[in-house]
DNA sequence: TAGAATACGGATAATAAATATCCTTATTGC
DNA sequence: GCAATAAGGATATTTATTATCCGTATTCTA
């Protein structure tokens, strides 16, 4: 089980659309080129953070995405959940209804002990996502980034921006 | 990203194991049949619980497997990274090193601020995996499951184990 | 007003992973 | 010696991920 290579393109894209200024706009070309990335899959991934809300889009030359909220009022979680799906990622088969002891009719109450032991890990993960914010992670990325790469990434940001 | 269904197999089955008396093994015929899964497919998950040591087999009739531990000394990690690995499941794949703005030859640090995160919440999966055992489960399922459906699972069992 | 750049969605292909089956070998109990 | 078993290799089959391509509607710009 490993999460999709789309939700690391995806989180790479909020940090740098939580570092554009108020009312601009980065189009999928500039932040498929800034990362390295195939420009047409990456699409996919952020018309996902556009379904979910997370981002805005416009059309039109200087058009792309921005982020929909503020940073601070989007999470990990979100992200991930954008891209991944908000499915568990534990599936129950209900395998206990093959049980060649159960009676007849015989239905099972709820999930499982099994199944709620993994479902409370599923949540565990969840909520660590979900307690950091975008404005956590620009702001830790801020201090760890050299600052002249940090600045020279966000001047190429910006010269491509609408 | 969902875990593999030999997961839920796997655990099962160490459920069933648990429950067994001293000294006794289970084939694998046994526990397919019981859960009504493929024999063969269901084979190699419990070949990888033996190799990660959480199970002891033997061969011949009467053959098949048993814990190798006390069931309190199992944990739902142990059977989870036996099955689908010791990996993160957030795979970086440094995609910062593509950014046009970096430098000759500069090379990270360590793993960014994004990787962190997201290997914090594995952690935390990890972490409330690793806090049950199968001991617990034991107990849990006992307490939910109607006693005679217990009983008559438990008889089921028996009559194969050898 | 024409043209270029963009997001969006559908279709489809390529690759990798999960699921499943089959077969051979060595070991064990009877 | 025979039957049942675990183990592991080989190989399909199916599904998910990754990736590309194209048509449409929208928006900006010149
Ligand atoms: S995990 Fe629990 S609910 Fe799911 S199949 Fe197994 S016993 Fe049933
Ligand atoms: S997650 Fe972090 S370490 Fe991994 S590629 Fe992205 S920036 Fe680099």
């Amino acid at each position: 089980m490993i999460l999709k290579s789309q939700v690391e393109w995806a989180l790479h894209c909020c940090a740098i659309l939580a570092g554009l200024p108020e009312g601009r706009y980065l189009s999928t070309k500039a932040l498929a080129e800034f990362h390295g990335l195939p420009k047409e899959y990456l699409s996919k991934a952020l018309q996902s953070l556009s379904q979910a809300k997370l981002v805005e889009s416009t059309l039109g030359p200087s058009g792309g995405y921005r982020l929909a909220r503020p940073t601070a009022e989007i999470t990990f979680l979100d992200v991930v959940e954008a891209v991944e799906g908000k499915e568990r990622t534990f599936a129950c088969s209900n395998i206990r209804a093959n049980n060649p002891c159960r009676p007849e009719g015989y239905c099972e109450a709820g999930p499982c002990a099994v199944a709620r032991v993994m479902w409370d890990a599923d949540e565990a993960w969840r909520a660590k996502l979900r307690s950091v914010s975008l404005a956590a992670l620009v702001q830790t990325l801020e201090q760890e980034i050299p600052t002249t790469l940090w600045q020279s990434s966000f001047q190429w940001v910006l010269k491509r921006a609408g």
